[in-house]
DNA sequence: GTCTATAAATAGATAGAC
DNA sequence: GTCTATCTATTTATAGAC
């Protein structure tokens, strides 16, 4: 096999695997065992474990560009772009109810192993944060990176206490509770929007 | 020194440090280092890292317990009682934006190590919602589980982001929000209290 | 109760054959 | 590019002296 799709592969299942497991838990044998090959030849495309870690946080930069460009294409309104967003929450919340946040739960470890990482990893927070300053921003909000970080943080308490509880009826009640958080901060801007509610 | 004090000891230390490092990253080595006692030592207190975790969790559920009890007697209502469990953001802002939350952070780690200590941790979340609905039943909201888990979840973005970003402001901002929000709630059930602002 | 010495397993990482 | 074999360090854990 080409030593790009190999490497492609190995970051994949690392991706799988921090999330699932955590980065330090995860062991060169997990990740070679998930991806077929010997441990050997796993040093043949990343010479260490942290290497391994910035390449899937690259391939998370990207994967999350691609999300957000894509919410851009298909909602018409900052409004509809936002709700984009919350309802990754609804889409995700088997995984978020076993592992909670990817992007929250890998800033958080990488915080306590003082990694060398970590503000790269912050980057996929900061990714979110700008994109969602720029949408409230368009709505004509005066404090869109505040609303932004408002949204981020609800967010993550919702992945967080779904993770410990398991609670699925939770999550569908905290969403519904941003909606209507949301449409008020759309409808203190713009009034004569209101009838068009979604 | 006798065998309880050492182990209290160990446990101090031991908490610590899963809180600063995380419970994987924290090795025996680590906390015999912190005690000054040697590594054999250790193992006449505690026969396997597991049942450390447990001393620990125990330590932090009787803390937990006591600190709310303390709330409930400084406390002349139940709206100036919820005001100390989110004061709590404002008087650990320090270790909150090194390390994220106590509580927060260990379940979301044990979640992912699938580890069987996952129930006993999360009953720090339980005690901390009990609690909380026992103050918004005493309020007087229908709803009185659902708001004490809206307002631990809200805790939890803030302590995540804050842990992210280290941003000393948003939390005090999203701190003020949920006062608002809960001064909301109180007026919403006892009207006639609304002059009593706190 | 506390120590030193050491076992046994696993981690990340390297060397060299094919 | 992938493999096997191996190294070194660290981890949890035990044995036995004091």
């Amino acid at each position: 096999m080409s030593a790009s799709a190999t490497r492609t592969e190995i970051v994949a299942a690392a991706d799988g695997l921090f999330y699932r497991q955590g980065y330090e838990h995860t062991s060169f044998a997990d990740i070679s065992e998930a991806v077929k090959i010997s441990r050997g030849n796993f040093y043949y495309h990343f010479k260490t474990k942290d290497e391994i870690l910035d390449a899937v946080i690259v391939a998370r930069l990207q994967k999350t560009q691609t999300m957000l460009d894509r919410w851009e294409k298909i909602g018409e309104t900052p409004h509809a772009r936002i709700l984009s967003f919350l309802h990754i929450l609804i889409a995700n919340r088997a995984d978020i109810k076993r592992y909670g946040c990817p992007v929250g739960t890998l800033t958080a470890e990488l915080a306590k192993l003082g990694h060398a990482a970590q503000d790269e990893a912050n980057k996929l927070f900061s990714m979110f944060r700008i994109w969602l300053r720029g949408q409230f921003d368009l709505l004509g909000c005066k404090n869109a990176d505040s609303l932004a970080l408002h949204i981020l943080a609800r967010s993550q308490g919702i992945a967080t206490l779904a993770n410990a509880f398991k609670d699925e009826a939770f999550i569908r009640r905290e969403v519904a509770d941003l909606e209507a958080w949301l449409q008020k901060v759309t409808d203190d801007v713009q009034p004569r929007q209101r009838a068009r509610k979604s």
